[in-house]
DNA sequence: CGAATTTGACCAGCGC
DNA sequence: GCGCTGGTCAAATTCG
C-alpha cells in the first residue's frame, strides 16, 4: 500500500544515489544506500550511527568479483545516502543497499524521541511490557537503513544475536518478511529481513535503531570472531548500531572511494579469510576496524570521500 | 528445561 | 468509516 510505495520509492532513490561511485569506482560491486532519516545528520555521521566512530584509513581492499545486485541510476536522492556494504554470510556474493522507509522525522519537535517511542510503543493489548502509546501519537521510528545482499541465506550474520519475533507475508512478494529483535533486553534494535520479489537471490535487510551494548560476536556455527583486544580497555558500547565484522582485517579491505566509513554489519569471514582486528587498543567490540579520524561532515562524511566532496564543491 | 522459532491474532496507520 | 497492510505480541511448538 502506501508504506510499500514509500519503501519502493526509497529503494529506487537509494539505488539512484549509489551508482556513480560504486559502479565507476569499485566496479559496481556494491550498491547501497542508507536511510538515516531521523538521525541527527548534522552531528552524527552515518558510521557513528552504525557504531563506527573511529575508523582506520583506507578501509577495504576486497577483490570482490561478485556481481552487483543493482544497476545504478545516477542522481543521488536528496535524502538518501549511500554506504558500502559487504557480503556477510556464506553464500552471499554481493550487496547493495537501499534506503528504506523514512525513519520518521525525529526532527519534528512535536514528536517524541526515539527512546520515548520505545517506551510509548503501542502495545495493543493493555499491560504490555513496552507500555502504551498515547492516543493520537504517531508511532515514532528509529533511524533505519537497509541494504541488499545477494545471499542464499536470509538472516545475515552481523555479530549480534537476534530473536525472530514475527513473520509476515508481504504484498506483491512471494517471500515472507521476517522480523528480528536484538536479544539484548536493553537493546531495542530491530531488523527486517525479506527477499526481493524481483530477485529472489537478493536479501533485503533493514535495520532500525541503534545497539547500545557491545556485540556478542559469536558467529553461528563457527569459530568465535576474533575480538579486538578489549579486555584491557573495554570500550563502552557505542550509541550506534555497532555492526560487526567478526573476522576481517581492515587492511585487507580497501575501497578507494570510501575511506571514511565502514559498511554495516556483516560477517566477513567468508569474504576475506584470516582477518583480524587491525589494531589493538581503542576498539569497539563490534567494529574491529576503527581508527579513521573522522571530521564531522555529518552524514556526508560517511558517504562521500573527501576528494569527491571537493570536486562536488 | 531454557531459548529460539512459528504462527495466528490483534492493533495502528493510511488511503479511499 | 472501511479495508488493507505493516508491525508486534504471545501462546504453542521446536530445538539444543
Amino acid at each position: 500500500m502506501m508504506m510499500e510505495k514509500r519503501e519502493e520509492e526509497m529503494e529506487v532513490a537509494a539505488a539512484a544515489g549509489v551508482s556513480p561511485f560504486f559502479a565507476d569506482q569499485i566496479g559496481g560491486i556494491f550498491d547501497m544506500a542508507f536511510d538515516v532519516r531521523g538521525a541527527d545528520k548534522s552531528s552524527q555521521g552515518f558510521l557513528e550511527l552504525l557504531g563506527f566512530h573511529d575508523l582506520p584509513g583506507p578501509l577495504f581492499d576486497i577483490p570482490v568479483p561478485a556481481p552487483l545486485v543493482d544497476a545504478a541510476p545516477s542522481v543521488p536522492p536528496p535524502e538518501s545516502s549511500e554506504v558500502l556494504n559487504f557480503p556477510a554470510t556464506p553464500n552471499s556474493s554481493s550487496i547493495s543497499s537501499s534506503s528504506t522507509e523514512a525513519a520518521t522525522d525525529t526532527a519534528d519537535p512535536a514528536k517524541p524521541h526515539p527512546e520515548e517511542e520505545e517506551l510509548g510503543k503501542a502495545k495493543k493489548t493493555s499491560g504490555s511490557k513496552e507500555g502504551i502509546k498515547k492516543k493520537g501519537q504517531k508511532r515514532q521510528r528509529e533511524p533505519r537503513f537497509a541494504f541488499k545482499t545477494k545471499s542464499e541465506v536470509d538472516h545475515l550474520e552481523d555479530g549480534y544475536r537476534w530473536r525472530k519475533y514475527g513473520q509476515k507475508a508481504v504484498k506483491n512478494s512471494p517471500f515472507p518478511r521476517s522480523y528480528y529483535r536484538c536479544t539484548n533486553a536493553a537493546c531495542g534494535v530491530k531488523k527486517r529481513v525479506e527477499r526481493s520479489s524481483e530477485d529472489p537471490a537478493v536479501v533485503v535487510t533493514t535495520y532500525e535503531g541503534q545497539h547500545n551494548h557491545p556485540c556478542p560476536v559469536v558467529p553461528r556455527g563457527g569459530h568465535p570472531a576474533p575480538q579486538p583486544p578489549l579486555a584491557a580497555e573495554p570500550a563502552p558500547p557505542p550509541p550506534g548500531l555497532g555492526f560487526v565484522f567478526p573476522s576481517f582485517q581492515a587492511k585487507d579491505l580497501h575501497f578507494p572511494y570510501f575511506t571514511s566509513y565502514l559498511p554495516p554489519p556483516l560477517d566477513f569471514q567468508h569474504v576475506s579469510t584470516g582477518i583480524v582486528a587491525s589494531a589493538p587498543g581503542d576498539r569497539r567490540p563490534c567494529n574491529p576496524t576503527a581508527d579513521i579520524p573522522m571530521r564531522d561532515h555529518g552524514l556526508l562524511q560517511d558517504l562521500i570521500p573527501s576528494d569527491i566532496r571537493k570536486k562536488e564543491e
